[in-house]
DNA sequence: TGACATGGCGAACGTTCGTTCGCCATGATA
DNA sequence: TATCATGGCGAACGAACGTTCGCCATGTCA
């Protein structure tokens, strides 16, 4: 049960593990937060327990998933992989959430958010290939030029972004593939993110 | 000074670190390594720290990056970055490590070793770009039709290797660039790695 | 208004921590 | 052979650790 306070306490705990790479003893942490006892930080660590974001170990609590995801570091920081994007769903939202990879969001820029696994060449000539990650910095608008991901109509779709006037055109980097073209007036286009990279695992 | 005894222990403490993500304490390394006195292990750490893998922290000791290079871990873990290769050297030698990237190294398959900064759009149709970084998994052999790492007289290549008897084919994958023909009988050819996989950081 | 949950405080507990000290066996070196 | 550095051992130190307990102010809800 996380009230206003503890919200603001948690950003502040998930800044320290960000910076010391553990978690703060008791006394630590009180100094942290303003506790004046070892107990209130006791009790604030219990809470998040209760709430799944640590999980009690043998010399003291750990942090999950739940928690390290929320951790903004250049040293750690697991980024969610998205597969399949449910109809109906914002691309980020744990429904999606096929698993995780540790890696550090800002070897991406902008900075990434998530990684979206690529289906089909249309992006080929880009050099992003069918199975690759992308790297994704989530953001509702884009710029004329960028690559983006993009939703049409419960669609996910990669591709190059150009915008004139309310027309926009979503360009495959693959000449077997048509641009599409969406009059914003009359369809809906949401941006999900725009391209910061790209991970491809394994053997080509 | 680290002695014969001492490398072997180092190689159990990195494992301690690479499952616990963080140092044992005096009395587990004792237990770790056999010692039964917690002295023995603060010599042992202070030995360490003597040779750079540690430095001392607020609270006990903290591993540095020359510790963490050789964490083998699914969770970190430290893959140095190599830019341009120094003449006569391999590949893998502090000298060209230009900086180090925390990337899970189980993303790639094979296993990356290290990672190498492309140059050059000669591998543009397998969706290899100039200034991706190349994960590079460290082996002295190639198998047939394999992206591999090569050296020819001092020359730094990545190209896909194909292999007739003692003739050696580097392609390129883009038709602007001709094979490299090597016949082994007269010049000199090393691999260096295969390829894992790829990262390409940020805007395109 | 009364009961109760919440989120603080302060004191105390036993345990484990890092660190220091002196001692000793071994093996290399002078 | 004598000397000395090395890498173990065991005991001890104060400090910091996680955890437990009882108390209290506040706000909520019946």
């Amino acid at each position: 049960m996380a009230t206003n306070n503890d919200s603001r306490h948690l950003e502040r705990l998930r800044r320290f593990y960000a910076e010391n790479e553990t978690l703060p003893s008791y006394a630590e942490l009180g100094r942290l937060l303003g506790f004046g006892s070892k107990s209130s930080s006791f009790k604030f660590i219990e809470r998040l327990i209760a709430s799944g974001l640590l999980k009690r170990g043998a010399r003291g609590p750990k942090p999950t998933e739940h928690f390290l995801v929320g951790v903004e570091s250049d040293q750690l920081s697991l980024l969610p992989l998205i597969g399949r994007v449910a109809a109906g769903t914002p691309v980020m939202t744990d429904r999606n959430y096929e698993d995780y990879r540790r890696v550090d969001p800002r070897l991406f820029r902008p900075r990434a958010d998530y990684l979206l696994k690529v289906r089909g060449d249309s992006m080929r000539d880009a050099g992003i290939l069918d199975g690759d990650l992308l790297a994704v910095h989530s953001t509702p608008t884009a710029h004329h030029g960028q690559i983006v991901v993009a939703r049409i109509e419960d669609e996910i779709t990669v591709k190059r972004f150009e915008q004139r006037g309310s027309i926009v055109l979503l360009k495959a980097e693959n000449p077997a593939y048509q641009p599409i073209r969406v009059d914003l007036r009359e369809q809906e286009l949401s941006i999900e993110g725009v391209y910061a990279g790209l991970l491809r695992p394994g053997t080509p």
